[in-house]
DNA sequence: GCGCCTGATCCTGTATACAAGAATTCACGC
DNA sequence: GCGTGAATTCTTGTATACAGGATCAGGCGC
């Protein structure tokens, strides 16, 4: 499917992690030349990479300018949640359809991590797992190109969480995944269905919601967390930016 | 949006038009050089270009061999028109929701064009008219990813028609889209809906159901066309099978 | 004659080179 | 002091080179 030639698809997997656990803060410029460093590899595949992300909506790459971590509008934020909320309900019809007993174990395991996760206070972990649990969901259905549509829409939904939501915050509940669980236990799919929606507008919620709160500041906000993400000492993924810290694309 | 350097962008047009037009069959190879020749560019462009189209399901490209035009497999094809119905039912309901007057004009209009093409007997004009009748539907959604999605998903499904269904026809009965324009004026979500499920029952069977009458002999029935496609004077390729006339990617 | 091994050939994977477009800096004139 | 424009630097767009798999064509052994 997605498998280009494992190098580049490296590349994209860290690169789209690093993104949606908020590492890359929106606006980020990804020179092709700095990235490749750090993966190790050409321009070339840098690049293709970056296509790559571009077409799932997490990178901004406009003509002749350096790519950046996406940033998009508000309008476009809720379209995306708009499609999802679609995929999800189809999800939801699917995997009652195919209900098999050990999906609910394996729902549950996973709900356990995210708890484990949450008490534990590891933030990005719990970001990454709540995202899993709807890919989970997306194999369950069966349906391979549903579960890609729906990879790309959480992924992005975790980008817009980080630009307009509050910094650090794990969108989903782990409560409200314990109830979708159930739910789907139930194999009643427009109960179950009701739940997933309930579950995804309380989502949008905490990623939109705050919004009207700093509308204009969004500036100021997009820096502090800057400089929180750059003061982790983390060697790994962030290149060093030799002078001008972070420069938000527009 | 998937607005690249505008060379590459081209590419895949040109390539996406010949593929959903059946001019580039299933499983026709497309080595880089080849088509870099053709469109006057260089390996380079030519591999974004495919490694884009794979990502939207027209083109097979695996790891060390040449990239071919998809052939998805019958079970592909159904989680095509799955997602389909899904992604359309959606448009219909936020056409009706942003419903005004120049989109009944419009679309009425483009019926007439498909309607002319039919008549006169134009199957590749019919084939794209038919295509677009419901990308301008997802434009009128007025949400650019569900947009997008569409796109993809209805390129795919002529891509299966050309694989599956008789050769050459036009997916999409003309009075069946008048239908649909008819059921969105009447502004009924619901009944609208019905319409377009309907629709897209009767594009699916089209597409799909020859196959049962021949489930296990695609393999003769993308031979025969094979032979149609390459006609080029050799009319005997359906009668001799040596071993393995066509090689079709596997 | 049939199947397997071996070299020749065709392609793809990847890096690199070079030209040209942005972004930035610096200096000049007002 | 500040705007404006030219020089400089940073990056991208694209072609090309080269290495290594994959595929194909014979040739050898059975």
């Amino acid at each position: 499917m997605s498998k280009k030639s494992s190098r580049v698809d490296m590349a994209c997997k860290a690169l789209r992690q690093a993104i949606i656990e908020q590492a890359l803060p929106p606006g980020t410029k990804l020179p092709e030349d700095e990235v490749g460093a750090q993966f190790g590899m050409s321009r070339t595949l840098v690049r293709a990479a970056l296509a790559h992300l571009q077409s799932e909506g997490l990178v901004d790459a406009p003509p002749r300018r350096t790519a950046t971590t996406a940033k998009p509008t508000l309008d476009e934020a809720k379209e995306v949640f708009e499609v999802r909320r679609t995929l999800e309900r189809e999800v939801v019809r699917l995997v009652i359809a195919r209900w098999r007993p050990e999906f609910g174990a394996e729902l549950e395991g996973h709900v356990r991590e995210e708890e484990a996760a949450r008490k534990a206070g590891e933030a990005r972990v719990s970001i990454r797992l709540a995202g899993e649990f709807h890919i989970r969901l997306g194999e369950m259905s069966g349906n391979r190109l549903l579960r890609r549509y729906l990879g790309e829409v959480v992924s992005r939904c975790s980008l817009i969480l980080a630009l307009y939501g509050r910094p650090h915050s794990a969108d989903c509940a782990v409560s409200e995944h314990r109830e979708i669980v159930a739910a789907l236990r139930g194999r009643n799919a427009e109960a179950a269905i009701a739940v997933m929606d309930h579950h995804l507008g309380s989502v949008e919620h905490r990623a939109l919601l705050d919004q009207g709160r700093d509308a204009q500041f969004d500036l100021g906000a997009v820096l502090s967390r800057y400089a929180e993400a750059a003061d982790a000492g983390s060697p790994s993924k962030v290149a060093r930016l030799p002078k001008r810290k972070a420069r938000a694309t527009k």
